[in-house]
DNA sequence: GTTCCTGCAAAATTTTTGCATCAGT
DNA sequence: ACTGATGCAAAAATTTTGCAGGAAC
């Protein structure tokens, strides 16, 4: 369970150190946050958990840090159509789920479906794609009631 | 062809006249423009395109027309990991595609297929969402070259 | 004539960049 | 020590809002 998490950390150091980068304290602060989540924040979101954390950090290089771990497919980058962006650690592994946005509150959820992904899969291979989003909009639980 | 085209710029103008809205020059401008795209197109190209064809049109006016079309299910805004907002009409009507966005130079394409459109829709009605996007990412005909 | 639409300018929000300093190797 | 990483502040880019004049009904 925590496993698949702790293998992402460490498995974002190694391809950092990999490529040349060094390991300073602010970029291990945001992989282990984003470890540790079950879906996306955004840049906000980590700047903000990780100050009342008492883990001080610049908004700068909280972007930086996305950046470089999105460059590196480390990271995925997701737009909901709030106009703010989303992160989350690729889950290489088998933890690979979508999204579903409240057009009500904006609360994005996850989800995941074999038979979806299997189309989804065909398609990206003929399209010669490596990647792949899909996006639900509708009224979450607590909007419908 | 160009029929389901006109069809909903019609469509467009009497939903709006509908939910009480009055018929200025800027919408109408934005509404046939983008009736004319076979993809999606970003506000400030909506706001370039109408000045330079000497509809000069003020960028709020484009951003605030756009949120009344989304808001009416009339244009569909996509976010294709670049940081801006894409939109296109919602075409009711068959002419439904998904998006596969460049990585390395960011051009937007549009694709279509039965198939997934199918398990998409299985999983929309099970989660009781209302529309879906889809976002295929790789490298296009031209930058894979 | 009243009310909504539009355009400009200003503000707000999100993201990027410049630069001095600090820390990892 | 050298060089990349970080934080702050400033800048840039995108989107929203306030307001006055004009247009639709």
């Amino acid at each position: 369970m925590a496993k698949g998490k702790t293998d992402w950390v460490e498995h974002a150091r190694d391809v950092l150190r990999d490529s040349g980068h060094r390991a300073g304290g602010a970029r291990g602060a945001v992989v282990e946050l984003l470890s540790r989540q079950d879906c996306c924040l955004t840049a906000q979101q980590i700047h903000d958990r990780l100050r009342r954390r008492g883990r001080p950090i610049g908004i700068a290089s909280v972007y930086r840090i996305l950046d470089l771990l999105v460059a590196h497919g480390l990271v995925t980058r997701l737009d909901v159509g709030s106009g703010v962006a989303h992160y989350e650690p690729s889950q290489a592994g088998g933890e690979h789920h979508h999204h579903l946005v409240c057009e009500d509150c904006g609360k994005v959820e996850a989800f995941a479906d074999e038979g979806l992904e299997r189309a989804i899969r065909a398609v990206q291979a003929r399209a010669g794609a490596t990647a792949h989003d899909v996006v639900l909009r509708g009224a979450c639980q607590t909007c419908r009631s």
